[in-house]
DNA sequence: GTTGACACTGACCGATTAGTCATTTATTAT
DNA sequence: ATAATAAATGACTAATCGGTCAGTGTCAAC
């Protein structure tokens, strides 16, 4: 598990220099200090490391967001959070972020296009609720756009901040943003982006949307495995149950996702049971 | 000459869908139904024609945007045709601008990468110069910023239209675009990206900046090379001849540039011509 | 009909790639 | 200490890449 854990990052290392097309399997074994065949027994394959990598990040950025959105703070604050938190995490993680920046990644297969698609449709469902609570009625007709208005501006600053490996002030950078969204959101008028086409683009990638409790699922087989601390462990076999049943316990489940909300790497199951019990 | 023409279209198409590491030079050559070695007799290598692709296009846009900003209308109707003037050729030639925003092309060679930044350089010039127009001093602290707010803009709209290959009507973005122009321009505060962090981003690509003069020459040899109309090619000879002089006549160069100014692939020497004499 | 100039072809080359597997090394159990 | 098991290795394969070049086909000149 360890193993799998060094060959990610140092191989985000290399596809954020190079490109992920560029990177041979040999050059990330190399860096890693293992051999290839020792690669391929973490990985079936280059694609499945890709994959992974792209789960990972995609699943911490989707979650942070949530939780951002989710918070009881005033919605200027969160709105304010939300700038900070994305650049903060972008520095952070500056090695994916730029590698997803840079590479387009269309060269890669269909289902990843696809995953990365309905990662975006979460965030654009976080945004746009912080949107509403901010703004109000006010933006009913513009909304749309000013989604799309404010995912701009964040792609050309993460942009510049990554070509030009710029070190910058997340703090002024988010207020900035602010009294940018507030601009648009509060005087723009006229339309283009319309909620026909907002839905279009949802359609146009029309895959089947994956069972939200299959998701659960698999996710709480995949921690069953990775999680060490009894309490976890436990807890999740708790929630396990409790979901199978017709009528399950909020309390129980409340109580067990409070459990295992210390462990980064439960958050994506937290955010999925209560998306599909909205909680 | 036409060979070359052929191969770069057909490249194009597979580059937009592919990316351009994932096209082969054999599957470029099968697509043009000519042989492997054919290609080589147009191009020197796979890198030659990626350049002269790159080349051609950003030419293309460079003095078009040019072309629109020094325009003998009301500033505000200037801006409105940028955004026009830009979506329209975005459209016309969408299998390159795909190509363009899908890939990020740092696979690349270094050389290629300050090439591209160059002509984005030319571009942010011309846009500067219409800001300025059009908003005066009132915008002195927040141009730079307001420059890349707009790019941001032009770069998620390209993406929308791109990625869900939308058919748009150009006049209506174009008007929403200005109307969000006008919003960030006069009611904009805070700056986070001041003049010294703009001079920054150039600086970081730290390239000896091309004698313009040497560009010149360059660009008069390949005209030369490939123009067969009599008027332009004696147009070109003239001008040539003028500009060795220590004290150029104006009248003379103006004339030149007239006589030249209906073929399209002579805009790139206009262009460069007329930003050397600052006409 | 012969010649020379030219555009064009596709088999071929060396390099590089993702992925495999017989073999070796390390670890654990007894 | 020994056997059994697991982990790790790197030479190997088949495929693909960009690029080359000896050879073929075409056409105009004489």
């Amino acid at each position: 598990m360890d193993r799998k854990q060094l060959i990610m990052e140092k191989a985000i290392e290399l596809f954020a220099a190079r490109g992920f097309d560029a990177t041979s399997v040999q050059q990330i074994t190399d860096h890693c200090g293992i051999s290839k065949g020792a690669f391929y027994l973490s990985f079936k394959s280059k694609d499945e490391l890709i994959n992974e990598i792209i789960d990972y990040f995609m699943k911490r950025f989707t979650t942070g967001v949530d939780r951002v959105v989710k918070e009881s703070t005033e919605p200027e604050r969160k709105l304010f959070n939300l700038y900070l938190y994305l650049f903060t995490e972008f520095q952070r993680h500056s090695d994916f972020a730029n590698m997803f920046v840079k590479d387009r990644l269309h060269t890669l297969n269909e289902d990843l296009l696809i995953k990365i698609h309905r990662y975006d449709q979460l965030m654009n469902h976080s945004i746009l609720h912080l949107l509403r609570e901010c703004y109000g009625t006010k933006i009913e007709k513009t909304k749309y756009e000013l989604l799309y208005n404010i995912k701009g501006l964040l792609d050309i600053y993460s942009h510049i901040i990554f070509t030009y490996h710029m070190p910058i002030d997340a703090n002024h950078l988010a207020d900035v943003l602010v009294e940018r969204t507030h601009l648009l959101a509060n005087y723009s008028q006229k339309v283009f982006i319309n909620e026909v086409m907002f839905r279009n683009f949802n359609e146009k990638m029309n895959f089947e949307i994956k069972n939200v409790q299959q998701s659960i699922d698999s996710e709480i087989k995949y921690l069953l495995d990775i999680l060490t601390n009894p309490l976890e462990v436990e807890s999740v076999e708790i929630l396990n149950k409790e979901l199978q049943k017709s009528k399950p316990s909020h309390a129980i489940i409340k109580g067990m996702l409070e459990n295992i909300k210390s462990n980064d790497q439960c958050h994506w199951l937290i955010y999925l049971v209560q998306s599909h019990l909205e909680m």
